[in-house]
DNA sequence: TAAACGTGGCC
DNA sequence: TGGCCAAGTTT
């Protein structure tokens, strides 16, 4: 059989069994090129079951790029909260406004225009394209490589962007300009319910019979992939500073609590957190606290940023967070302050006092929003 | 090219 | 339990 008629065959049998056996997803039952975009961005690097939510919930507060374009950037953060890799929320809504400002609202359907808006890389570019204008351009995700790299025997690591580059050139010359959004669907969906990382459903697959990697048995040796490094590791001490506040009658029923907002850049950029600091600390963590010199140096940053003299009270958790990235050993402490008065310092420092109703607008990273549920279950 | 950038589920 | 993985992009 010749190349040609295998990669015939491949698209025929593609299309036919994602007709019949595509999953019933949200954004499937919509051309807008506005939602099926908001559905890509979400579903890069996240799982199905953990975007449907937050993208119901998303395209119920801004369901049209207007909406989107007029939102402060703090609601659009706060919806994403929970859900990771937070730049994506910061770059989707940039790029909307530049879509409502340069396209009056209307998501541009040529590739190199919308491959220039922000946060679009060579994936998002090919799903939403092919998917919203049927445009027969290549989205070569995680899934789609598993496949290839199955099917035509492709044993080069696709860590490396080369690869990728080659599986693009490879679906431009098989995708049908009739069904291009279908095809790449069909190649992402295969790769979700039967091509699946460890044990693929080889028997139900529907291009089974000539998968080069099925024939030489070397499906669960594909694909090549180089392994990541560990997360390093980082040590921190963090400060809950806690204020009790004051009713007409004299006692108090709730809190205040002092938050700092992270810079606009790198790491959970933007977002609200107890203030800490990252101390020095050799292996063993769990030997945990923070020692008199890791109390004493955050409270005199706290001093320095808010002006306010805090006293360590108690040790509240010591708790673990794993980032893609890096590995975080914190234990927090609860502090009690001199004063609880807002003060110019404090805000140009991007410190605030909050009542627990405030916090609730916050957007804040899952390990702070954990250290909170703690506090509370008490 | 490699590292930064989150989170949760799975085996 | 810990490493791997999930519809990637930016710097």
């Amino acid at each position: 059989m010749t190349e040609q008629i295998e990669r015939t065959y491949f698209v025929q049998q593609l299309l036919r069994w994602f007709i019949k056996h595509q999953r019933d997803l949200p954004w499937r039952q919509t051309k807008d090129p506005y939602k099926i975009w908001v559905s890509e961005i979400m579903l890069q690097q996240t799982r199905v079951d953990t975007v449907i939510p937050y993208y119901e919930r998303f395209l119920d507060r801004f369901p049209t790029v207007q909406a989107l374009a007029e939102a402060p950037e703090a609601d659009v953060l706060k919806l994403w909260e929970g859900l990771g890799y937070y730049s994506r929320a910061r770059n989707l809504q940039q790029a909307v406004r530049e879509v409502q400002a340069t396209y009056d609202g209307v998501v541009p359907s040529e590739p190199d225009a919308f491959s220039a808006l922000k946060g679009v890389g060579p994936y998002t570019k090919g799903a939403v394209l092919s998917i919203a204008y049927n445009r027969p351009e290549p989205a070569v995700d995680g899934n789609v490589m598993r496949v290839l790299s199955r099917y035509f025997l492709i044993e080069e690591d696709i860590a490396r962007p080369a690869t990728r580059k080659k599986m693009e050139q490879l679906i431009r010359e098989m995708i049908p300009h009739e069904d291009a959004g279908d095809f790449n669907q069909g190649l992402m969906e295969l790769g979700a319910l039967v091509c699946t990382p460890r044990s693929p459903s080889c028997l139900t697959c529907p291009v089974m019979e000539h998968c080069q990697a099925r024939l030489e048995g070397k499906e669960e040796q594909l694909p090549v992939k180089k392994k990541a490094k560990a997360p390093r590791k980082e040590y921190r001490v963090a400060a809950l500073i806690a204020a009790p506040i004051e009713e007409e009658q004299g006692g108090f029923s709730s809190f205040r609590y002092v938050m700092r907002q992270r810079p606009d850049t790198g790491l959970l950029a933007q977002m609200w957190e107890l203030p800490h600091l990252e101390t020095v600390r050799e292996e063993n963590p769990s030997e945990g606290l923070a020692d008199r010199s890791d109390l004493k140096q955050l409270a005199e940053m706290i001093r320095q940023e808010t002006g306010i003299a805090v006293k360590p009270v108690e040790l509240l958790l010591e708790t673990e967070h794993i980032f893609s990235h890096i590995h975080w050993y914190m234990n927090v402490y609860v502090f009690s302050p001199d004063s609880t008065g807002a003060s110019q310092q404090m805000q140009a420092n991007r410190y605030r006092w909050v009542s627990r109703p405030e916090l609730e607008q916050l957007a804040l990273p899952n390990v702070f929003v954990r250290v909170f549920q703690h506090l509370f279950a008490k």
